[in-house]
DNA sequence: GCCAACGTTGGC
DNA sequence: GCCAACGTTGGC
């Protein structure tokens, strides 16, 4: 069992709309950058369980937790000419991108944000709070997942 | 909207 | 294989 954070911007999908999907579960689909793909390819597995991120938003942070309900197959809008996320130069028997489904758990009643986060001394290495950092699929350590889920359920300021 | 940091592209 | 130019990310 391991643990991840996924990045989302919440204008376009957020904690909520996956609270609100028919199953609770989406593909997360439209990563694009190839240190996040080989996760989701090779690493992110069934029932690995993933912090949801808000990003360029009011509240930037940690909105709640979801559960991977498929490992990496492909990416199909890779294929698709008329998604965003389309990439002429992939192959059909040879996909550049993959994606996973990920399947609703919890919304914290508070974001734990950046902000907060920053300031946490067990938070050490996850590559969130590194400067600079772009990576939309991250791993989590477990002593960073406890300290922070126990953050975020936990009353603060 | 700004802009620093970063990843990708493509000419050589 | 280098590296400048370019596009994107993402906090503020």
């Amino acid at each position: 069992m391991a643990y991840w954070l996924f990045k989302t911007e919440p204008a376009a999908f957020s904690i909520d709309d996956l609270m609100a999907r028919p199953n609770q579960t989406e593909p997360w689909d439209g990563v694009r950058n190839y240190q996040a793909r080989n996760f989701l390819r090779d690493e992110v597995a069934m029932d690995d369980e993933v912090l949801i991120y808000h990003s360029s938003c009011n509240e930037v942070g940690v909105a709640g937790i979801a559960t991977i309900a498929r490992a990496g197959y492909p990416d199909y809008s890779q294929f698709d000419p008329e998604s965003a996320y389309f990439d002429p130069k992939s192959e059909p028997d040879n996909p550049r991108w993959y994606r996973v489904d990920v399947l609703f758990k919890e919304k914290f009643s508070q974001i734990l944000t950046l902000k907060f986060i920053k300031k946490m001394p067990e938070i050490e290495q996850l590559p969130l709070v590194k400067k600079g950092h772009r990576l939309s699929v991250m791993p989590v350590c477990e002593k960073e997942w406890n300290a922070l889920v126990s953050a975020a359920r936990s009353p603060r300021d």
